[in-house]
RNA sequence: GCCCCCUUAGCUCAGUAGGAUAGAGCACAGGAUUCCUAAUCCUGGUGUCAGAGGUUCGAAUCCUCUAGGGGGCACCA
């Protein structure tokens, strides 16, 4: 938004320097339209009162036509008004120059890569691995749009003692299917996928594993439970409408050798030392709270180890900055990995991880049980079956990722005013409805951008404004990577346009208005399916 | 025991980089449709921002302590 630019210009003609110009919208409409409290940040390192600089700042301002007012109150705010011309240039940029006004440029094409869900390839995916694929998708879309180069990656741990239970189960039913009885691994995957796999493994294979103790057939079986998982967790995700770049297996990185050169590397630099007939790397030289074992006394890896590798093996690839969406339950290992990068030499900025909340599943208010050990739990998949995946993803995405999440079944299926989704999906079926009919009367030409200002009614001007900070908006969640500010402003834009709607016909009998109206109603259309396409959710023509 | 996150209206949650008088939705009550979709709109009222200190011009927001809820501690993954 460039007042902020102008502002910022305004401020270094005053002789200050300042690193970020606040703006918000006013909760108070006495308060203007916009408003910063700049002068008040700047009263400190100028050693001057707030009231004044906001004056002179308000005064440099006063040349740029755009405002009605620009007042100072208060402790030193300046208060903008926008005069209704100014609302009208920019609701024709939106229709004249949609992508260019929708999607500000900050990312100069910056490279950006987006770890997420990468859940384990030892069972479905269930409802927290679909809030982290709402969440990820949703901010890769969103940085996307702000000119960002953007790889979504999914990492499978298909390497180490998980897998390998996840062998020892698949076999483990095998028999059990083929000749009844046979004991299962005490912490293996009691859920009845296994027994689907193994059944599949039977109609696939026969009876050839029976002779052959696991140890001899592991390196198959684990593998085709894997890839058996995986095909299920890729098409659970297409289904959601989550897609990925790329798919790194954690055992490529030993296999390529990634591994090995990034253990090079940190013993080249004395980042790693013996003891205890182990391995370790010194992270507490970093910031963690003591060091961590790479190789175990019995030679084999940690699972840490191919996360340094992995990190490592990122860095080499050239991204400016890596962003982890992980499972609130991950919180533990911030402190090592940061402590990799550091080692490394890179920046704090440069990693981002962002922690995505549990999800508490209810049915009509009560909790689901669930234990992932038994195997019993509700997964993405008959949820989205159930609900849908566009409600599913809308409810995920109004809450910050960071803030623990009810998700109640019975509520979300439901089609009533429970339903955020349907609020602002109804907005857009009833303009594309509005566009159906005036189409029908014959009134195409009306689409044409027509004399706008005849919009002067109080609604109107509201809904030009609202449009107007949509940049501003997306600027905000881009800064702070918070795709549900995109869901709280698209419900606020849908809620103007609602009352507009019940109380203004947009195809009135002047044709010179309607026009008009409808010129708007395409603005907030755009908008709307602007920001859905954020989300990853539809913008339906007809309800 | 140590560490991290959370606690805002009856419920579910926002609160934008410390800013002005604390905001939605739901639920509850009443009303609106001769006309573009009533999955809509309009009118009603709520707060010890968990508690106590502190930092400052100014705190729901930052710091310390306390309470409650969740999560994590490994040569497991």
């Amino acid at each position: 938004m460039d007042i902020r630019q102008q502002l910022h210009a305004a401020i270094k003609r005053l002789g200050a320097d300042v690193p970020f110009v606040e703006l918000e919208v006013p909760r108070v409409k006495e308060h203007g339209d916009l408003s910063t409290p700049v002068a008040m940040t700047l009263a400190r390192t100028l050693k001057r009162p707030p009231r004044s600089i906001a004056e002179e700042i308000a005064r440099e301002l006063e040349q740029w036509q755009i405002f009605s007012s620009i007042e100072v109150k208060g402790p030193g705010f300046i208060n903008f008004r926008f005069k209704r011309e100014y609302l009208v240039e920019q609701l024709k940029e939106i229709l004249t120059n949609t992508e260019r006004y929708l999607r500000p440029h900050m990312g100069d094409g910056k490279r950006v890569q987006i770890e997420f869900v990468s859940a384990n390839p030892t069972g479905p995916l269930h409802l927290g691995h679909g809030r982290g694929a709402a969440f990820g998708a949703a901010l890769c879309n969103l940085l996307q749009r702000a000119g960002f180069d953007v790889e979504k990656e999914y990492y499978i741990n298909d390497a180490g003692r998980q897998v390998q239970l996840l062998g020892e189960s698949i076999y483990a039913r095998y028999r059990e299917l083929l000749e009844s009885e046979y004991r299962f691994p005490e912490d293996g995957y009691q859920g009845q996928y296994i027994y689907d796999i193994a059944e599949e493994l039977i109609k696939d294979r026969g009876r050839t594993y029976l002779d052959r103790e696991f140890e001899e057939v592991k390196e198959e079986i684990i593998n085709y439970g894997v890839h058996r998982m995986l095909r299920e967790i890729e098409q659970d995700l297409k289904a959601f409408g989550v897609t990925f770049d790329r798919w790194q297996s954690e055992r490529s990185l030993y296999s390529e050798g990634i591994v090995h050169s990034c253990l090079d590397e940190l013993k080249e630099r004395d980042l790693l030392y013996e003891k205890d007939g182990a391995l370790w790397f010194r992270a507490s030289e970093f910031g963690d709270e003591k060091d961590r074992v790479v190789i175990k006394q019995d030679g084999t890896y940690t699972y840490f180890a191919s996360d340094i590798g992995y990190h490592w093996f990122k860095l080499r690839r050239g991204f400016d900055e890596l962003i982890n969406i992980w499972g609130a339950d991950h919180h533990g290992y911030i402190p090592r990995i940061r402590a990799v990068l550091k080692a490394l030499g890179q920046p704090d900025e440069k990693l981002n991880i962002i922690l995505v909340q549990m999800v508490n599943l209810l049915r009509g208010g009560r909790p689901v049980q669930m234990s992932k050990r038994k195997g019993e739990f509700v997964t993405l998949r008959e949820v989205i079956e159930e609900v849908g995946p566009d409600i599913t993803k809308f409810i995920f995405l109004t809450r910050k990722a960071d803030s623990h999440l009810d998700f109640d079944i019975e509520v979300a299926r439901k089609e009533s005013s429970e339903n955020p989704v349907f609020y602002v999906q109804y907005a857009y079926a009833r303009i594309s409805s509005i566009f159906r009919k005036a189409k029908e009367r014959g009134a195409e030409d009306l689409v044409i951008p027509g004399n706008l200002n005849r919009l002067s009614e109080d609604e109107e001007v509201e809904l030009m404004k609202k449009l107007s900070l949509y940049p501003l908006m997306f600027e905000g969640a881009v800064r702070a990577r918070e795709p549900h500010r995109v869901t709280f402003y698209l419900q606020e834009l849908a809620s103007l346009f609602h009352s507009y709607y019940n109380r203004h016909r947009v195809l009135t009998d002047d044709p010179q208005d309607a026009r008009a109206r409808l010129s708007l109603c395409s603005a907030i259309k755009r908008v709307l399916d602007e920001g859905l396409s954020i989300l990853g959710v539809t913008a339906p023509e007809k309800m």
